[in-house]
DNA sequence: CGCTTTTGACCCGCGC
DNA sequence: GCGCGGGTCAAAAGCG
């Protein structure tokens, strides 16, 4: 994992148990989005690990509930659902603890940015869900997250 | 052992 | 066509 990459250089065994007991910022902001994805618009807030349910249409500004398939089969069908969307927020570690197991599949130098952007995979077999993490090229103190696709499944076993 | 990460190669769409 | 940028594959290595 290559998370140690914009931490100090100390320990990157305990990046690892930082990373898991990660919790949300209270005052995380939401203040700039994926240029790729104008359309994905989260105005939170958003609580880890969320299901990807808490999501707020912006325009219109009613809740589409994203996913439960924990509790019901009708978000899937519903025509709202949000399958990808990007929010950026002010991290030192890269990998949040977002309730899902990832598993990276690719990394990449973009151009016109300093900064890597990795590719993840959820972990769960048949899942199709992926998501993309990146640091803010502007502000290297944020953190970009892409998520895209559905879980097929709860959260982490 | 069963997963993960790493990393260059591959692939594909698009603009020229 | 061809090259470029971006997304993915996959083989090997790494780790608990």
């Amino acid at each position: 994992m290559s998370s140690s990459n914009f931490n100090p250089p100390d320990s990157p065994e305990s990046d690892r148990a930082e990373q898991s007991n990660f919790e949300f910022p209270e005052d995380w902001t939401l203040d700039g989005w994926l240029e790729d994805y104008p359309e994905t618009i989260i105005t939170g807030p958003i609580q880890f690990p969320f299901n990807q349910a808490d999501e707020v249409n912006n325009d219109s500004a009613r809740t589409s509930s994203l996913l439960q398939v924990s509790e019901n089969e009708t978000a899937r069908e519903r025509r709202d659902v949000r399958e990808r969307f990007a929010f950026k927020t002010k991290s030192e570690v890269e990998i949040l603890d977002d309730g899902y197991r990832w598993r990276k599949y690719g990394k990449k130098w973009v151009k016109n940015s300093p900064n890597p952007r990795n590719y993840y995979r959820c972990s769960i077999d048949g899942c199709p869900v992926k998501k993309r993490v990146e640091r803010d090229k502007e502000d290297p103190s944020y953190v970009i997250t892409t998520y895209e696709g559905i879980h097929n499944h709860r959260s982490v076993s």
